[in-house]
DNA sequence: TCAATCACG
DNA sequence: ACGTACGTGATTGAG
């Protein structure tokens, strides 16, 4: 078997990776897209090909001979983006620790190395594969001995074409030689060759078929019949050769290579696993063996020394208290407490070091100690040791999340040494930060204090009847049943009605119903669209029947009978640290998004029921995004309009429809409500003509109308977007701050949707900071007044209190106060509450 | 694992 | 000439 080695373009596969994957951060914020594309890519290669040498090759930084002619010759270069840019240094560092060789030379392009280590191979009778993104390398291949492969996605899936020089010659009609002449007449744009003006591929592959390579065509150009290519041809023929030398690639190069340093080892050994580690690339651990992983873990791991002396763990409390700050976190068997680097101790629970000893001896040092204590995700702690809230806890996840909410995972550790360690390391530079971002205030004030509370709403829970759930499923089950029989029976044939690919064939296809509009993978079966499609079909109105009914069933009814604990209650999980504006999120089950706007989706919540002798007190704040538009916009009419206590849809639509407010029609405040939220939404006529099925010319009378009316909230919007392009975010009135890295992409779309959420973020974000506002408030005054009614829902705009008998009334002002005052804006915040025996009666 | 769909604010 | 309303989470089918 003959020997094989594997030659990557570096900065082609790097390229391709990052265009190739979605922006991608780890927790710090570091992109990491094209580093894990060239890995995917290249590992995939690796095991198809087995070779037994491997050699990246990269263009310098500097401009080499080749770019030094083109640059001449046009003057730019494209710049690389930084998001991809930061990558460079990184995917190095990886190969490097993967013990791959990577050769770049000042003078010389990537493809010039691999050009000649190809040569090299050949010349020692081994056979070569290149890996590159670029089909300039196409000119390399030879008839059995070095074959180039390209990437290539389709449907999502990515291919690695295999292309020997009869490969070539089949997929594009000249040989590898050719390809360098093809290049010279028409260019490549991605890779800054000219061409010549008016030859593409389809010419260019003509002329060389027919004169083989340019110094013969240029004998030949008279003969050529098409006039407009004969005399382009004739005027540019400097530049076709010009494009030639770029496209040549050197196979000559003075290059260091050594077939040593190329061959392959362990790619997967610890010091890989600890650089995947530290970028957050937790998919490609699965390459290694346990016992590698295991090692480099451990290695990586921080050493706690271990303390089960009552007399040392005082003594480490005590000196942890007069420290100016420390790392600390617990779990079930004990607290781990991190000074410095080398004062790292892990105090046992056990003996008479008991959980009650330990909690107490932490509770006395957050209350009474010197310094400030860092944790890591406080919230998912407190269910093994009860601590209280105290101004000097630190939750080093809320400060990452307050700092950045957009990444989508801030890698918390699983061991409390190591979330100590990350606590002590980080701690106090990620909290200057935070101070210099301007927002320690909502930090301490808000979400701090927020975690502890959302703790207790997680762990009290809510009750629901099994029985009653248990009934409902049954009935839905009946009527499912009963929606799909009817409809096999319209379609003529039964079909996996829940498979928006069967249903559109049968709907648009076999039932040759009115052309489906929307489509993107098919036709659409959305909702909306049906309706829009064919509104009356008895079919259409079955199918969004029995759909309703199904998710009922699955998604509410039978889900939650499932999370229902030994007390009858459940509890969800209310995520701090996962939307972009600032709201809570909540999961596993998601209790914010119970039906209600449908009757038979709201009686579902008559499951929901208060603890025996308990009611339910339920607040929501009206309009309260609105309400902040108008403080915040300053807009006078808008103002006046929630001062005088006036409906707001319906105030809107006198304004914008031009008629008294007691004239304004039910259809007139549909249409101004659909307005409203278009502004807050960050308006667009299309979006609103969809919503109200009316032209984009109307929508976009009713927006002016709208922006006439409100001149204030126009200038708002306009400001927001301009001061979110000036510093790259935008930020609530408390100082919570979303980066809007849109707004700087070249796609004309995605810039669009920056600018809407411009407009978005400081309104619901605001909207989102007052309700937590008034949750540490509602929270707290429940706690001093020593009520036993406990706050167990928060849906974004509403608080759900579980009343303890007697503290109805009580907790009825507290709702009002608490929310009411929590923020001072230029119009009152009003508050509307009610009461009931379960959640359906209660709101 | 992703896209489509739909429940909520 | 693009192709869009903002923010979530759960379920399903299909690859």
């Amino acid at each position: 078997m003959r020997e094989k080695i594997l030659l990557i373009d570096g900065h082609s596969m790097l390229n391709r990776g990052f265009y190739g994957l979605p922006l991608m951060t780890n927790s710090k914020g570091c992109h990491t897209n094209a580093v894990l594309g060239f890995l995917n890519i290249m590992l995939k290669v690796i095991s198809e090909e087995e070779p037994d040498y491997l050699t990246v090759a990269f263009d310098e930084h500097a401009p080499t001979f080749r770019h030094e002619i083109y640059e001449a010759y046009k003057g730019t270069r494209h710049a690389m983006p930084d998001e991809l840019k930061e990558q460079v240094p990184l995917i190095k560092e990886v190969l490097a620790a993967m013990g791959i060789g990577i050769i770049s030379k000042a003078s010389l392009e990537a493809d010039d190395i691999l050009g000649t280590i190809s040569r090299i191979a050949i010349r020692d009778g081994k056979d070569a594969v290149i890996l590159s993104g670029d089909r300039d390398l196409l000119q390399l291949a030879t008839e059995d001995t070095v074959k180039i492969r390209l990437p290539h996605t389709s449907k999502g899936e990515t291919t690695v074409d295999m292309f020997y020089a009869a490969d070539v010659q089949e997929k594009y009609g000249v040989t590898p030689e050719g390809i360098i002449e093809l290049k010279a007449l028409m260019g490549d744009s991605s890779d800054n060759i000219p061409g010549v003006p008016k030859i593409g591929e389809k010419t260019g592959v003509a002329l060389v078929q027919e004169y083989g390579t340019i110094e013969n065509l240029k004998e030949h150009i008279s003969e050529i019949s098409k006039k407009s290519i004969r005399e382009s041809l004739e005027q540019n023929f400097d530049l076709a050769v010009l494009s030639k030398r770029l496209a040549t690639i050197d196979l000559n190069a003075d290059i260091d290579f050594s077939w040593d340093a190329a061959r392959k080892g362990d790619l997967f050994n610890g010091e890989a696993y600890r650089i995947f580690e530290e970028l957050e690339l937790k998919s490609l651990f699965k390459y290694f063996d346990d016992e590698t992983a295991s090692m480099a873990k451990a290695d990586s791991r921080p050493e706690f020394e271990t303390v089960a002396d009552l007399g040392v763990m005082e003594d480490i409390f005590a000196k942890a208290k007069r420290a100016g700050s420390a790392g600390v976190a617990f779990d079930e068997g004990g607290i781990c407490i991190a000074l410095s680097d080398d004062a790292l101790y892990r105090i046992e629970a056990g003996g008479f070091a008991s959980p009650m000893y330990l909690a107490a001896h932490l509770q006395s040092m957050l209350d009474d100690g010197e310094g400030f204590y860092y944790t890591m995700d406080i919230k998912s702690q407190l269910a093994v040791m009860d601590i209280k809230y105290s101004p000097k806890i630190r939750d080093l996840l809320l400060i990452d999340y307050l700092l950045n909410p957009l990444i989508d995972d801030y890698n918390v550790p699983e061991s409390a040494e190591e979330k100590a360690y990350a606590a002590m390391r980080r701690g106090e530079k990620s909290f200057t930060e935070l101070q210099d971002s301007g927002m320690q205030k909502l930090f301490e004030d808000v979400e701090m204090p927020l975690a502890f509370v959302l703790f207790d709403m997680e762990r009290e829970g809510i009750r629901a009847s099994k029985e009653e759930l248990v009934k409902i499923s049954g009935e839905l089950a009946k009527d499912i049943a009963e929606c799909e029989q009817e409809i096999y029976k319209d379609a003529g044939g039964e079909f996996n009605i829940n498979s928006p690919k069967q249903l559109g064939e049968v709907l648009f296809g076999k039932m040759g119903l009115p052309g489906g509009k929307k489509t993107k993978s098919g036709y659409s079966t959305a909702a909306d669209v049906l309706e829009k499609l064919a509104p009356k079909q008895p079919v259409v109105r079955k199918i969004l029947e029995y759909r309703s009914v199904y998710k009922l069933k699955n998604t509410y009814t039978d889900a939650l009978t499932d999370y229902i604990d030994e007390n009858g209650r459940i509890h969800s999980t209310f995520n701090q640290t996962v939307t972009a504006t600032g709201r809570l999120s909540s999961a596993d089950p998601n209790l914010q998004n119970i039906p209600i706007r449908t009757e038979r989706g709201r009686g579902l919540r008559k499951v929901f029921i208060p603890k025996d002798g308990c009611t339910f007190t339920d607040a929501d704040y009206s309009q309260i995004e609105l309400r902040i538009l108008a403080s915040l916009s300053g807009d006078e009419k808008l103002i006046a309009a929630f001062r005088e206590g006036l409906d707001i849809h319906s105030s809107t639509a006198s304004h914008v429809f031009r008629v008294p407010y007691d004239e304004v029609t039910p259809q007139m405040r549909r249409n101004a409500k659909a307005v409203n939220f278009g502004i807050v939404y960050g308006i667009s006529s299309f979006g609103l003509s969809e919503n109200l099925s009316i032209s984009r010319q109307e929508a976009k009378e009713y927006i002016d109308q709208y922006f006439e009316t409100f001149p204030q909230v126009k200038k708002y919007l306009d400001g927001l977007v301009a001061s979110a392009r000036e510093t790259g975010a935008a930020v609530t009135f408390f100082g919570r701050r979303r980066p809007i890295p849109e707004l700087k992409d070249s796609n004309f779309m995605r810039r669009q949707f920056g600018e809407r959420v411009a407009m978005n973020m400081p309104v619901q974000g605001t909207a989102a900071d007052i309700m937590k506002i008034a949750m540490v408030r509602v929270y707290g005054m429940l706690r001093d007044k020593g009520l036993n009614s406990k706050l167990i829902l928060q849906i974004h705009d509403e608080l759900l209190i579980e009343t303890a008998p007697g503290e109805e009334e009580e907790v009825k002002s507290i709702l009002r106060e608490g929310m009411m005052n929590a923020a001072s804006l230029a119009v009152p915040l009003e508050v509307d509450i009610n009461s009931g025996r379960d959640f359906y009666e209660a709101h």
